[in-house]
DNA sequence: CGTCGAGGAAAACGCTCGTTCTCTACGATA
DNA sequence: TATCGTAGAGAACGAGCGTTTTCCTCGACG
């Protein structure tokens, strides 16, 4: 049993390498310019180790992209979870987007590079992407109901739109201090989605 | 001089087809997912006329990004050009954006996309993608200035998230109607960035 | 009419990549 | 100790790609 046992411990020690080692190269250069030949020297496994942890390429990009939705979510939680005010919890996510930004290896967001690069291409790439952003728009809703939006559809919708946005202005550096600014505009959106007694505000102004 | 005469406007001719079928490609497919031998399909020339007219797949690749920025830009100013009333013009960017969005091979921001495919991998289009964008944010300044805006350069900042925001969630599909949602979000950062104090005082400037 | 140069079709070349196969070494077990 | 299954290193394979070359055709010009 003791033999079995280390078997499984090395799979999984394996796995956990491979896919470190691929989260980092995909992220940094892409997908479609990282061969199987890097993934393996940077894992330090042999290539026949890497085809019984994971079948191929695309079983190995599925899983990448479903560890960094969990990662990143994770992260998110975790830095929203420490403001207790609706208002300033809400504001946190930009707060957690100037973190981001400012790491090292940051490239912008995996889910838009994949999904610009090989686009509807692949499917499974396709529909991570969605669902990466789908859990993010849930999360600004219930962030932008907590603060008292009156429409929290609607203001979920331009958040993430900021969301995006500042991933994108980061990952290219065209604007100046992205998260701040749009941090700046989250608050200007929701000082007037939360305006009592206007009725110029930005639900469907004009029909 | 009747034959040098043809030879030039063939050269044109092809040129222009082999730059046609180059975007339409490029653009629906990515670029590392086109091949020559599909461009020179679509083109109908040969290979060896395709690479007379440009030299390489980089060259081609960096006369797709301009010709797509020259268009682009000369759609938008066209667009803009039919507003005289300067708040009107501002929004009137997502105007455009709403009408882009709704073409029917519409696949996000290409200068976005093939940074993302290609990143920092290829110096060139990286430039040539955050030129665009440079372009971009100095027309959105301009126009935030006309408009009133107490300090335009933030204003120009927030407009260009909305604008790179709203083109990734119309690329991907994660928010509804994005257009129409950055534009009321621009409204009211226009609002916030023209009130004279900070209250939330009402102004009738849009109809 | 014979020659020549340009142009098109397609083969060829060299390279990369995803994936599989071969060969060798080694550790566990009877 | 002899054997067997497994793992690792790396060659091998087949496909695709960017690019060049070959071969053939054809029209212009002396």
């Amino acid at each position: 049993m003791d033999g079995i046992r280390q078997v499984r411990m090395d799979e999984e020690e394996a796995r956990r390498r491979i896919l470190d080692a691929a989260e980092r190269l995909f992220y940094a250069r892409g997908i479609q310019a990282v061969g199987m030949d890097q993934i393996r020297d940077a894992a330090g496994v042999s290539l026949k180790r890497l085809y019984q942890c994971y079948a191929s390429k695309d079983a190995l990009v599925e899983a990448y992209l479903e560890h960094r939705d969990r990662r990143w979510n994770d992260a998110l939680a975790d830095h929203l979870g420490r403001v207790g005010e609706p208002c300033e919890r809400m504001l946190a996510v930009f707060g957690f987007l100037a973190e981001w930004f400012g790491t090292a290896d940051f490239r912008g967001c995996s889910f838009i590079n994949a999904f610009g690069e090989l686009g509807p291409a692949s499917p499974p790439v396709a529909a991570a992407a969605r669902a990466h952003k789908r859990t993010l728009r849930e999360r600004l809703r219930t962030l932008a109901a907590e603060a008292g939006a009156a429409d929290p559809d609607v203001l979920a919708d331009q958040l993430l739109l900021l969301v995006e946005g500042a991933i994108v202005a980061a990952a290219m550096g065209t604007a100046a201090d992205p998260a701040e600014r749009a941090r700046s505009a989250a608050r200007a959106l929701l000082d007037a989605a939360t305006a009592p007694d206007h009725t110029l505000v930005s639900r469907q102004s004009h029909p």
